[in-house]
DNA sequence: GATGAATGAGTATTCATTCAT
DNA sequence: GATGAATGAATACTCATTCAT
């Protein structure tokens, strides 16, 4: 693994276990094993070093959330299908996606990384399904970036419960999980 | 209003203005007007008003929780009441909800803070409705705290969606929403 | 003496003896016997320190320039008083005399400390002195700024070798050069 | 040109642009356009650079001073030579001229590099037209060293105003200063 | 000889904490 | 109890220097 790598993912593990705040320098360095000056080549300063974790960890995510999405599959399959990625992605890469949904809304965040495309426009995906459920009469009438947030924000909720081991997140607990979200923005 | 409540009361209004991260003691000083020397009377050190901070923001809320709450109403009237009382919890004091829902999950509260007692035992309340409906077939079978975590999760994201002014929350919204979140956990 | 005085001393001693660019913090906290962070108490960064000795010397200097100035001499009285007070000054203050002539040039000057009054107006005083000599038909024509500069130029070039040690300066030698300067610019 | 010689040029370049105290190793790189550890081929750290600077510049003034010095010519002819061809030096070659000015006079300098001899003992040409002006009873009977400095200090005076433009240097003006520096030591 | 990634001692500055008043 | 001047450990960051290629 290069030390830019080594950089990176010492930098995440560190804003889970200690949150962002307590992130400094010389707990990367030691962490990461290379000399203080090394991030310098790789790094501006260290909000370049969180905006770049960030911004690997949101390219992954998006690409998590579309895997096994069939366009033509029924709206209930698609949704389901949505949801139960991203209850995964945060059940198997717990890290990124605390980091994901505290950084997005910090203040510290730079306007062209919140708003960057993800992979495979998955946020787009997401989208048009509501809006076809709307349309179809199937969703209630509100508005699409609310239902979006308001759907994503039972997984993260959920997630948070379970990463402090609230609850155990097994197949009987993620389908009661898909079904509420489903009915929650039913007409 | 005594020394210590104006230390308490300048801390909270900075960690909404600037976050956690970045309230430090001079700042807590000059906004609640004190010596720096003051504060070590009160707390022994930052992460100490931070938790006092914390704690009576969960007392508050606690409180609030179970205003109007009627045992003998029937479980509908009591779900509903329990989360407008929420819902309007979060609409008054938009800095302690959020507060709360930051540091309930962040890496830095103490495990006996996190689970300390609610005024009222607002959440046994909240818990014992859920655990009822379920006994009596109205809601779905899933383990409590999942299902508490759930409809909470629902009226927090409305709330930040609320909070960055993308919507109004009128009698009319409040009510659709308490229908959802009556919705998603039926069976 | 204040620790503010104390941390001014310091700085012009360590200029003195190791050069503008070689003065660090952690050497003036030294010299200065105080803690690393008092210099924030009274300095907002390093810049401000330097400024600050620098307006001192300059303020101490143009006191002495115009000692024993009497208006009513003779000119060749009043140029010789003044060439006499600058020279005398940078004998018997070094430190001040060649700290002013390196920062007054240097690129990290701020313009109004460059441009500042001097005690006593004494640059007005020593200014008038040449466009008198030179409405007289005693001094060359020639731009009173220019001429100015050159009879500075010439003590400061004096002093840089006496500082060095490459001749002394006694009385024989002073009055020598005061004659010098004073030749040098006649018609 | 070779390696040397690219990072001596772009380090006096630097030194006249930013001044000494903001040279740094990177910067003389990137404007060599030599790989970092390409210098230490050639010098054992900075202070090695410079002090290199400062003598490749020594010669080449030692070397211009003495241009088209007639040892037969009349006193009045060779003290003009000299002063001329200093004054020509300092209008062709500012980087060299400034440069030698400062850093001769700056803690920096280690003495036997101050005192080093220059090319074709310019030095001592200089210093023997002044002792054979004494003895001759044309100049004042003064220290030669402090006659020497004297009459530098002129022409540096008269060059820095230069340089910062606040006169044109012409035949006419050149002539001028030429003329006060000798009347400025005349008996 | 030439290179530049890697290094770590050193820099200015911040900030929680102490303590004499 | 209340104060704020003084402190120094800790921080982000710089830069001369090394060394494997």
């Amino acid at each position: 693994m290069s030390k830019k790598q080594d950089i990176m993912v010492a930098t995440l593990d560190l804003i889970h276990e200690e949150g962002l705040q307590s992130v400094t320098f010389s707990k990367i360095f030691k962490r990461a094993n290379v000399g203080s000056g090394t991030i310098y080549n790789y790094f501006v300063n260290k909000e370049e070093i969180v905006h770049a974790v960030y911004k690997e960890a949101r390219l992954h995510m998006g690409e998590y959330l579309v895997q096994g999405f069939i366009p033509e599959a029924s709206l209930y399959e698609r949704f389901k299908r949505l949801q139960l990625n991203r209850l995964q992605f945060g059940i198997d890469f717990p890290k990124e996606y605390l980091f994901i949904d505290s950084f997005s809304f910090s203040p510290y965040i730079s306007p062209e990384v919140r708003n960057m495309d993800d992979a495979h426009n998955s946020r787009d995906v997401v989208l048009s399904v509501i809006i076809e459920g709307q349309k179809n009469g199937i969703f209630k009438e509100m508005e699409s970036h609310l239902c979006h947030q308001l759907i994503h924000g039972i997984i993260t909720s959920i997630l948070k419960g379970y990463y402090v081991q609230k609850y155990p997140l097994n197949e009987i607990q993620i389908q009661q999980i898909l079904e509420a979200s489903w009915k929650a923005i039913l007409v």
